[in-house]
DNA sequence: CATGAATGAGCCTTCATTCAT
DNA sequence: TATGAATGAAGGCTCATTCAT
């Protein structure tokens, strides 16, 4: 467990809290960061007057939602390097299953005004580095193992990861599935590539990504 | 020349109606398709009724924009295949190259109603289509001449493309450049690979790209 | 009771749905039915979200207004044919009460676009159709009476009617009522004429009223 | 000829002024006294330029409009004086043949700014006293000739004759004319009624229609 | 002088947020 | 505490009027 509210909340309150999360999740990637509150209360069984109660503005519940998201990143890229048997089935299996950030990061190329919220949370700040942190580790380990091309630093990777999270045209789920999953293929081979085509400039870091 | 408005126009009106694109397209690609139709004005550095006379409403101010975008990219698609030496040379191009792009994606990406009028419009479709041909022409020929790996299809780099168009996260314009340089060639490495690993499914056409 | 909204309201928000009512007449009677949507919400002491809440649109509320007026019309009407010891008085009656009609009639004369709106209406076509109805009862009741010419139709008085609904030109209120008052006894002079001028044509029935 | 720009015009400025004021006629008539200027303009087939130069605002024109539909009834009036036989005859002419005034008196009904702009102009309102003077003549006249009854003043039959004006209700313009013909008979019924109903209060003089 | 482009004020409508019930 | 009503600021769009071509 990683991001949550500390305080103890009745039962229903809590149900309506988690309610009113899971209808903004739901709202956010249907509809974009725009949608009118009164559309995520709605969805959520609750009154305007609920979701303000626990949420205070718009941006506080962007906030949550993104660190969720990114807390349960964090988690599973901690399990994934704990229960993967090397750092290249980590990092792929990071790769693949950063489905859950998928919404923030749509939540933040949607809006610059949700982006900036999430940038300015230090909780969100702290489990972005966390997440970096271990990416940064997964990279240099899968390097040492001779699997990942060397030319490429975590900032390459986190750059792809981030590409990779981004909705693909397709004209139906199941074959945005499968889209995806084949470009995440064709870039792995790219990252094992060796040798690959000389990489332009210098490696990548974390620092190179700014924010 | 690929789009464009056919009536004559007045000088100056000629000139605000350019005004009113180019600073459409800054706009939009900064603060998101959604920014107040005033800001658009002010930059293009005349009144709101200006920009209404000459675009009925942001839709077709959207549309016009994505046309332009389009047909430049169209051009480009043309030019590259008609002026590399070979069919992976001019797929390289048209994969860097397709910079113009960007902006109408970042367009269709961020918001669904600005995507439905770019879906509805015909000329719009007529432009995707010809690139969509195009690159279609280059994938075959491309692997024909041994260098693009035989298991991707044109949906699979189309929508390799689409990821490229992202913008991505960086501390600096130049950064951001070079780590779209970079995911590019790594990206190019796992279109070479051969053999590559095992591709799920089968290679993706334009037809799964819906649409 | 003849037309009104079901569904039950708080009790300050029906408060706020009667002045808005109020305010419209007033304010659409007197500045016409293009009156800002502001002005209708200043003067029932409400913000225009308020007015919004309540009315979709100008439309909606110029709907309810008419609703509201063809419903007494009709309401009166009813209690004429009950109330009266004769056809011929229920006529007179009902001529001259048609009072609140004058509002929606107004509307309706004012814009094309109000015509519209009210003539779309199920429920007030509904209403049309019973006042009609009870017009059509009336006339040939009177006429049977042996008190109205037999050569006018329903649709001669309707239409004289809707002349009486008209706002006459007066210096002062009194006035107007007075001249409206003569021109109502001239008129039902005429219409007991025995026998009068010849008419031309033929009686004009209800349908040729049209709508 | 009693109303009209005095300044000699050239001819094709006469013709664009003339083609304004037709076009201004149908459309106020259509679509009321707020049609756009642009709607006007394009219909008299000349930019809006033009019609600004002709008319300095839309009140002008409704007052020019205004002026020549009441110098038509002036002249008729006069006319209907010198030539029929009997007062009473020109007096059903003059409530027949009305008709120009008609659209002058919708725009009046249509909307107060119209009808402020009409009551302020001092060249209609004399062309206003000319109408009433020729009516109170003809009406005493009528009595006279004891075909009028004898306790209508002026000003009733100036009243009934505005109603005379209004559209009335029907499902075709035939069927409009029909209807406004038989109405028009029936209040000439009551008109001449001897002995008619008592008529409440006195005679309406030409004073008590104000303005 | 005619034209139609440009301007900007004004009204419509939506929605984030507050507050009475 | 939950609800949903009320508010008003903000943005879309139209059109009267002015002005450059």
């Amino acid at each position: 467990m990683t991001a949550e509210a500390g305080t103890r909340l009745r039962a229903d309150a809590r149900r309506n809290r988690d309610q009113i999360m899971a209808a903004a999740k739901e709202v956010f990637a249907e509809l974009g960061p725009d949608v009118p509150m009164e559309e995520i209360a709605r969805r959520a069984g609750v009154g305007v007057g609920t979701l303000y109660r626990r949420f205070p503005d718009r941006e506080a519940l962007i906030r949550a939602v993104a660190q969720e998201n990114f807390g349960a990143v964090l988690d599973d890229a901690r399990a994934a390097t704990a229960e993967e048997p090397t750092a290249w089935d980590a990092l792929v299996r990071l790769m693949r299953r950063s489905r859950d950030l998928r919404l923030s990061v749509r939540l933040a190329v949607l809006s610059p005004s949700a982006w900036a919220a999430m940038r300015d949370d230090p909780q969100i700040r702290q489990l972005r580095d966390g997440i970096m942190a271990a990416l940064d580790d997964l990279v240099r380990a899968a390097q040492a193992e001779g699997v990942l091309r060397d030319d490429v630093g975590p900032g390459d990777v986190a750059a792809l990861v981030s590409l990779l999270l981004r909705r693909v045209p397709a004209d139906s789920d199941a074959t945005a599935e499968l889209i995806a999953e084949r470009a995440l293929v064709v870039i792995l081979d790219g990252l094992r590539a060796d040798p690959g085509s000389p990489l332009p400039g210098r490696p990548v870091t974390i620092r190179d990504l700014g924010d």
